[in-house]
DNA sequence: AAACGAAACAACCGCAAACAA
DNA sequence: CTTGTTTGCGGTTGTTTCGTT
């Protein structure tokens, strides 16, 4: 028995919407409202998936949706609900006036996401690396060090790589401070190229994962403490230099409990050495809708959480003090 | 001007909750 | 209470647009 499908697959457009598509629907719902999506296109004349009509007006054709670019103070609020209830965005969208799910969505995963990790926030728990890396540190025994870091690194290779990259390739070749306000100098040969970089990127995280734990954790440096393979050094423990580089986006302190994780951190690690089973405890915690029963008993909580972060009029509280994420203007 | 890659946006898919009969 | 259907959601993929070489 399988699910029943939306729709007859055979007789049913796909791809861009046009104009005309886009009238038929506009000009039926405002007649006829929203009721029966299923209906919808027959009725309309429309040769869609009722899925694809509810889809096409819900995230296009609503006449109260904002098209424009997100404002300051839009992308405050998707990052700070972020920090606390993940990927619900439905959630966050509920408190962006004009704004889809979709919306919101497309704009963190083009956007907010880089921009956190640019600023060296991990995206995930919103915590400076540094932070995260002080706390594996001090909260596990010595020989889970190298798997945790493995599979850390395996959740956000894509990411650092995708970054060190670019960074490279932007920063001026004398070694000066690269102007802006970090201090951090940078030397590169013009003539090396990205392949090169890339390739000596790849080498760099290959050896800290490889590393046995207990051994020098000064990634990337020689015995005599230069640089190895002509790489960055970078301290990840400086928080002085992230409030620095902060400024639109400042941490202000770790705020969970005993090292338990944020509310949402059922949000995706899709790297690929995180299987769900080990790895670093959020990243446990991420896959636990795979279980069903579980799974039931997580939704449980996500409502307690929706619950208690939004009134009975939906209306967000004042977060403020819960927040870890504040914002400089 | 053309080719290429990255970013942004739009749409689709499958799952599960909600709802109705 | 059960079953079938609809709706909402989040992840993913496909397409278009923009910027760079």
């Amino acid at each position: 028995m399988g699910r029943i499908p939306c729709c007859e697959k055979d007789n049913v457009k796909r791809g861009q919407w046009t104009p005309e598509e886009d009238n038929k629907l506009s000009s039926y719902i405002a007649q006829h409202g929203t009721r029966n999506w299923r209906l919808i296109p027959k009725n309309a004349g429309l040769q869609r998936c009722g899925k694809s009509c509810r889809l096409r007006w819900t995230n296009y054709l609503r006449p109260d949706l904002k098209h424009g670019v997100f404002s300051d103070s839009e992308e405050q609020t998707i990052v700070k609900l972020h920090s606390v209830v993940g990927n619900r965005w439905s959630l966050i969208a509920g408190q962006l006036p004009g704004r889809t799910d979709n919306d919101v969505k497309n704009h963190w995963n083009t956007k907010l996401k880089k921009k956190l990790l640019g600023k060296g926030i991990d995206p995930v728990t919103h915590k400076p690396f540094s932070h995260l890396m002080a706390e594996i540190a001090t909260t596990v025994p010595p020989l889970q060090v190298a798997h945790l870091a493995e599979a850390a690194l395996g959740c956000f290779k894509d990411e650092m790589l995708h970054l060190l990259t670019k960074k490279r390739a932007d920063f001026p070749a004398n070694g000066t401070d690269v102007g802006d306000g970090t201090g951090f100098p940078y030397a590169m040969s013009p003539v090396e190229d990205k392949e090169e970089t890339v390739q000596k990127i790849k080498l760099g995280l290959s050896r800290a994962i490889m590393q046995e734990p207990g051994t020098d954790k000064s990634w990337g440096l020689m015995e005599n403490g230069e640089p190895s393979d002509g790489l960055p050094v970078v301290s990840m423990c400086d928080d002085d230099l992230y409030r620095t580089i902060g400024d639109e986006f400042r941490y202000e302190g770790p705020s969970y409990a005993n090292g338990e994780g944020s509310a949402w951190s059922q949000s995706m690690c899709t790297g690929s050495t995180c299987t769900g089973g080990g790895g670093t405890p959020d990243c446990h915690v991420l896959h636990e809708k795979h279980s069903d029963d579980e799974g039931v008993e997580a939704e449980g909580k996500r409502r307690k959480i929706d619950a208690g972060l939004f009134g009975s009029d939906g209306v967000l509280w004042d977060l403020s003090d819960d927040l870890m994420m504040n914002h400089i203007v």
